[in-house]
DNA sequence: TTTTATACATACATAAACGTATGTATAAGG
DNA sequence: CCTTATACATACGTTTATGTATGTATAAAA
């Protein structure tokens, strides 16, 4: 075949991961093969293996083109809670995540490729180390966050800001892991993400009025 | 070779389900062959295919054998609220639940296999649809006790018993899978178990006395 | 005691996915 | 205009896990 132009090229990769994202989703990732990417997007294995050393890497360019830039905003934002009122600027945050994740199908999409492909074991791949260590980022910064709140007294509860870290990481992994699994039991998080934020936030987070 | 008395054949059934939780938790899921569970239990693959049709029948039987008392007995449970404190009668409910959770090792991971081993695509796979299932009849049952505690005027707030029973899922599921998962920070849900479900209950949990 | 079904081991067939090697038309660079 | 690197397609070889088919020694049934 032809030589594409650059601007082929590239439609070409975005093509591939778009078509990734759909297999990955509708028929799981392991049951995806390689080929199945290719030629869903009317290419070859070749045109994989020329955008991408596997099928790891495949999933590892798709967060960072669709959730890269959405982990580090979050994560810098975080780290610069406003200096008169962090509580709610904190709560604006963590809403702003929610319905990122809910007006982004790219996003959402791609997250629930990536929760998939974190199996912890011994011997970890390069994908599982690389999102790992999102991973911990996003939990230490977490932390940080709820370190600062509990130095600016923000914070109603007595209980370490650790603890309190891990507890609202539970619930925000866990409202949008099942926001994310097409179960049967909808949860709509378009219209209920902050009122469910705040059932957890409004006991914790003091009010600075 | 020679055929085993009963007794033997049934050791052999859980020796094969000890070596798959192992491998399974250390080196994954979908790395794991059937080779590798054999022998490392120190059989061939006719053990396993004369034991089980194949890795999908071996999770399925983990969690029968691991972790179906447990659901069944949470499910029960959850649909007898007590009369006169169904509030301290569902807070005490989780908390054993979530100590069972921590106690029972081989409980642990077989929950964190079955994690792993759903992913909702298009069309499922036999374990698929029987751990959906299961996932559906967890979110109904806890829907329903959000009802009664509801109708008891047991709750605090106002909010619907469906959003909450969603919340509360969601925190719940959240909390047990960073547990398992062995990242770097570390959930203490032995020590800290029941201080983070108060911390979510409390607020939204009436007081009877 | 003979028979039969059991509880595996062993052997085989295959199929599927992977990675690589190679081919090639053509944009882009000089 | 000539050359070269690009962006793939095609072909090949290899691996590896799977499912099945078959063999077999022996508990258990009769």
């Amino acid at each position: 075949m032809a030589r594409k132009t650059k601007e082929d090229a590239e439609r070409t990769y975005h093509a591939l991961l778009d078509a990734a994202t759909k297999l990955f989703i509708h028929q799981g990732i392991a049951k995806t093969t390689l080929n199945d990417i290719a030629t869903a997007a009317a290419m070859t294995r070749g045109a994989i293996y020329w955008h991408f050393d596997n099928k790891d890497a495949v999933i590892r360019a798709l967060w960072e083109r669709n959730a890269s830039t959405l982990h580090d905003a979050f994560t810098t934002e975080l780290k610069h809670l406003d200096r008169d009122d962090p509580a709610e600027h904190f709560r604006r945050i963590m809403k702003e995540l929610v319905q990122s994740v809910v007006n982004q199908p790219e996003l959402g999409q791609a997250i629930r490729i990536v929760m998939h492909s974190v199996e912890f074991t011994d011997e970890q791949t390069e994908l599982q180390r690389f999102l790992n260590a999102k991973h911990v980022e996003l939990h230490s910064t977490m932390e940080q966050a709820f370190a600062t709140l509990k130095k600016r007294k923000a914070l109603k509860t007595s209980l370490s800001s650790t603890l309190l870290s891990q507890g609202f990481m539970s619930y925000l992994l866990g409202l949008i892991h099942i926001y994310l699994e097409p179960g049967i039991k909808k949860l709509d998080l378009k219209k209920s993400g902050d009122q469910l934020l705040d059932l957890f936030l409004d006991p914790i987070l003091a009010r600075t009025e």
